[in-house]
DNA sequence: ACCATCTAGTCAGATGAGCTGACCGTTCGT
DNA sequence: ACGAACGGTCAGCTCATCTGACTAGATGGT
């Protein structure tokens, strides 16, 4: 890579605005291709936290917390997941006071969607960037989590 | 995001989300600085249109078009910065129809913070990462809006 | 010059996403 | 066994965002 290519001064743009155009660009793109596909009642936030539910399901309050909303947010999106078919709350057998929210069958379906096309963006920004730049670029990325993602 | 049959490190993130976080710690510092510079009145909406006014102020359509959303939100966003001191309306000399959006006193203070803060926050980000993986960070970012970015 | 059409921006109304604060039932540590 | 902590809901509010319909000014073809 030419050093030449470098951004002038006046392009230069702050790393936090670099992060978020290829962010929104992957958002819409999963949630367009999701509506393309049937799934067409889905909205970013619902994805946001649908993305965190585990395999053996989640308990609202740390769906809460990793994506940093309150719980009763965080709720209010689970139970529009739930009217929707995505997903489906079962009691918690290690706490009576707890529910699990677990993938549905639909939910399963779109899941399944959403990786093919996570992985169809990737690929074009891997043909855009190259193999070795893309792979540097995860690893910086998934370093920088290190300190700007409290909830790992 | 976790059960894939594919044989896939369990760390690996798709690399939009790695993108999502250091863009939303990058925005939750300089708004929480802000606030604390006296600035206490701004969202994270209003500052992301703010972020687009250009020197010699700039059309609403335009700014609506840049931030990708529409200009009736564009225009209510406007209306409370204006309300809040931030920026001013001035007529468009070439266009009778238009108006230009133009930083106002406190705007430009209010911009002068930001700034500070986000030099602050990179320095952080690269005092984890290095020097020359933060520049290379950077330079894939940057090629990577090349794609992700339709209003460049 | 005229009219059709385009563009800049606003008005009205709806909905989604997010918050704070108050509350209830369950669990757990001492 | 009891009080503090936890999991979750209810109520009520604000802000951000959308679609659709509209007005005023600009522009271009005949």
């Amino acid at each position: 890579m030419a050093e030449s290519d470098l951004p002038s001064d006046s392009e230069r743009q702050n790393l936090g605005l670099l992060c978020f155009y290829p962010y929104r660009a992957m958002e819409a793109r999963i949630l367009a291709g999701l509506a393309a596909a049937g799934f067409d009642d889905l909205t970013p936030a619902q994805g946001r936290i649908a993305a965190r539910i585990g395999p053996a399901g989640t308990r609202l309050t740390d769906l809460a917390e990793q994506a940093l909303v309150t719980k009763q947010t965080a709720g209010s999106l689970v139970d529009s997941l739930v009217r929707c078919g995505y997903v489906e709350r079962v009691p918690d057998p290690t706490d009576a006071r707890a529910r699990l929210v677990r993938m549905a069958e639909r939910g399963r379906a779109a899941v399944a969607v959403a990786r093919r096309l996570e992985a169809e963006v990737e690929a074009e920004w891997t043909a855009h960037l190259g193999e070795e730049a893309t792979a540097t670029l995860r690893a910086a990325l998934t370093r920088l989590r290190e300190v700007t993602d409290p909830y790992r």
